[in-house]
RNA sequence: GGAAAGGUAGCUCAGCUGGUUAGAGCACGGCACUCAUAAUGCCGGGGUCGAGGGUUCGAUUCCCUCCCUUUCCA
């Protein structure tokens, strides 16, 4: 019977850019999603951008803009992040939508009403220079404690206490740099410990989290849950209280009522019933992953809130641990900061997926990228093991007519790799991955094994076993298409393009148990290519490129809402702007003539130009394929840097850059020409 | 400071409730093969299972202490 499966990732935080630790949350997300759907059930899977808070309000005072277009903008790069990785949200919304915001009001009110709201005067930080409250990450100062300079106002990273910012010595604001006064403030606050029993129970008997998990937060039980601070003064990005003017949900209140919320513009969009899924009796099942930061948000705090605003809790929240780069957390300072965006530039997205499906499991301890281990895995796996079980029987196959034959010489062994459809499905709706994948690739093994010991190549040169190489190749093929199905929620392109070589869609789990007989296929053209281990290493930013900021230090490796702004502020624009003359020689800007230009095979951004320097001629990539047709191009003259350090993609080396006008948002470029009479080569100066 | 997770071959990881010579993939060495994106198959070397105690006929697996790594603390 299907299943009704509401699924969310983690809503990135709208102040930073992507990176590899929010892609393999969304991965296993996006796998586990993907399976479900194959298995029959009807799975949704929604995510949002996190809008609101301090964080954002200051990011987008430093640039000058207004949070709207901040988060617009985020919200952009995010989303086309997200498809680079291919991951199929139903639906991508954002807190700050009136969805968001009626939900959000509708629960506060139920809470209120039922007496789960209360306010009391609280003392805090205020920043005069500012014009705000602090809150406790703002402020900075020595440590009560052991006197280390420059700590964070709610622990001390060098001996670990925790404390308030008031007990700060000497304490200033991060924000202006002054010193801060303490002022009373009316705050209001969720009474957590009102469902104490009500969690214990969820936790505990209902089984919600890993056993991990609940052993972690077995702590909170013991010394009582206390009050939960939901409110802000103003000025602050959010939704404004119901009834209280000038104060402000709290970022971590509204952001997981973003599930609700974009859940909730699914249902309008599709004509589903929002109820269905979120009444206190509902049948359907609705999942959170997250990473283990944020736990604590999702185990205690979001089902208290559904509970006591009527609603259903969730079935279960799914905590991962955190990804680490060659065995060390992200770093900035080291360069493994690495971004989705620089990875997509460089690498297609499925060897990832493939490397971190073959890693990741139920429990909660952290994943390592190890990019040797990356190169080998995939290459060895998928190139040299997957694939090339079907380019090794395809050749046989075309030249035995392009028909498989009706029967197979082993059905035994074909029988053997279907049957573990149910295994390999248990470890996949367990999240157990890396099982999955082990099993898949013994089987794999097997294959190879199999057309190794037929021979196909040596009965070949006997015309009289003409039938015994298509059966066997036959054989390899179906046994092929069998892993294929298995591994179609990790690697959904290379499915489709497997789907079309083979005739079939690889959409439902339980098709392998009928092989493929008398079935005409499509010449093979190569799934997968290798990894360029020059390539993967160029996903670490070069130490100097990236100087330590200290400001930086209190980022989390993976995150949502931001329990730690990143930097303070930024310093303003015009202090350090300037250039001198001698800077600006360095660029060696150049008038090149367009001879050739024509698409880039894999890529829907790149064109690949050729330009005339006068002297040499240039190869180079350009992101303008949305804004021209290559056959416009040719004979143009445009304004390239010609001694830009020559960067090694995945389709060749570009040697340069031709320079475009642009706007802040939207896809429009434009490309820079000179006026009638410039030559190529030319310098601009 | 309190708490949680982890420390197994060069690398990345499996090892369920204690039991015969501790496993896989990659890397490395040798052989075979040539259909396949120098892919594949066979054979092999390599580990005092973080350290030290304890329980037991017997512990990587249970208990205690310590060391190291990571994370959380409204």
């Amino acid at each position: 019977m299907a299943r009704k499966i509401l699924v969310t990732s983690a809503l990135p935080y709208a102040n930073g850019a992507l990176h590899l630790g929010h892609i393999i949350e969304t991965v296993q997300t996006d796998i586990w999603v993907r399976f479900q759907r194959m298995q029959g059930h009807d799975c949704l899977y929604v995510c949002a951008e996190d809008t609101h808070g301090t964080p954002v309000m200051i990011k987008a005072q430093a640039e000058g803009i207004t949070p709207e277009a901040l988060i617009t903008r985020m919200a952009a790069e995010h989303r086309a992040d997200y498809e680079g990785f291919l991951i199929g949200h139903d639906h991508f919304h954002s807190t700050h939508s009136p969805e968001n915001k009626a939900i959000t009001e509708a629960l506060y009110l139920e809470l209120k009403a039922a007496g789960h709201i209360t306010s009391r005067s609280v003392r805090q930080a205020y920043d005069e220079t500012a014009g705000m409250f602090l809150p406790d990450r703002y402020v900075k100062g020595e440590c009560p404690r052991c006197g280390t300079a420059d700590q964070y106002g709610d622990s001390c990273e060098n001996c670990g206490s925790t404390y308030s910012p008031a007990d700060l010595k000497n304490p200033i604001s991060t924000i202006s740099q002054t010193t801060p006064v303490w002022r009373e403030s009316e705050h209001y606050f969720f009474k957590l410990g009102d469902f104490t029993d009500v969690l214990r129970k969820w936790l505990y008997e209902g089984g919600a989290s890993q056993i991990e998990v609940r052993a972690k937060l077995a702590e909170w039980f013991t010394t009582g849950l206390s009050d939960w601070d939901i409110s802000r003064d103003a000025p602050y990005f959010g939704f404004e209280i119901p009834g209280a003017p000038g104060k402000y949900f709290y970022v971590w209140f509204d952001a997981p009522i973003g599930y609700l919320g974009s859940f909730k513009a699914l249902c309008e969009k599709r004509g589903l019933s929002y109820d269905e899924y979120l009444n206190a009796d509902s049948k359907a099942e609705m999942y959170h992953f997250i990473g283990k930061d944020i736990s604590y948000f999702h185990n205690l705090f979001w089902p208290a809130v559904l509970h006591g605003a009527g609603l259903r809790k969730p079935t279960s929240v799914f905590v991962h641990g955190f990804l680490t780069i060659d065995g060390a957390k992200m770093s900035k300072s080291r360069g493994t900061f690495i971004t989705a965006r620089r990875y997509l530039e460089r690498l297609p997205p499925e060897p990832l997926r493939f490397y971190f499906a073959g890693k990741l499991n139920a429990g909660v301890g952290d994943i390592d990228l190890s990019l040797e281990d990356f190169v080998a895995r995939v290459n060895s796996d998928i190139v040299g093991k997957l694939v090339n079980i079907a380019s090794r029987c395809a050749g046989f196959v075309q030249r035995g007519g392009g028909k498989l034959s009706a029967e197979l010489p082993d059905p035994q062994l074909y029988a053997e790799f279907a049957a573990l459809r149910g295994t390999i499905a248990e470890f996949y709706d367990t999240r157990d991955y890396a099982s999955a994948i082990r099993g898949i690739m013994g089987l794999a093994d097997r294959a190879n094994q199999y057309v190794d010991t037929h021979k196909p190549w040596a009965l070949a040169k006997d015309p009289a076993k003409a039938a015994l190489v298509l059966a066997v190749c036959t054989q390899g093929i179906n046994l092929f298409r069998v892993l294929m199905s298995y591994l179609a929620p990790v690697m959904p392109q290379m499915a489709e393009k497997a789907g079309k070589f083979l005739r079939i869609s690889f959409a439902d789990w339980n098709s392998v148990d009928t092989p493929l007989f008398d079935h005409p296929i499509e010449p093979y053209e190569p799934l997968a290519v290798r990894l360029d281990p020059k390539v993967v290493a160029e996903l670490i930013e070069p130490a100097a490129a990236a100087p330590a900021k200290p400001a930086e230090k209190g980022k989390k490796p993976v995150t949502t809402p931001p329990a730690a702004p990143p930097a303070a502020a930024v310093p303003p624009a015009n202090q350090s702007g300037l250039v001198n003359i001698g800077d600006f020689a360095k660029l060696d800007l150049r008038i090149g003539k367009v001879l050739d230009a024509k698409l880039v095979e894999g890529s829907d951004k790149l064109l690949q130009l050729t330009l005339d320097l006068g002297t040499e001629q240039r190869n180079v990539f350009s992101g303008i394929r949305a804004a021209y047709e290559p056959a416009t191009l040719i004979g143009r003259q445009v304004v390239m840097i010609a001694n830009l350090e020559p960067r090694k993609m995945r389709f060749g080396v570009s040697q340069g850059m031709v320079l475009c006008a642009s706007g802040d948002d939207g896809p429009e470029v434009f490309l820079l020409s000179p006026d009638s009479g410039a030559l190529p080569g030319m310098k601009v100066t």
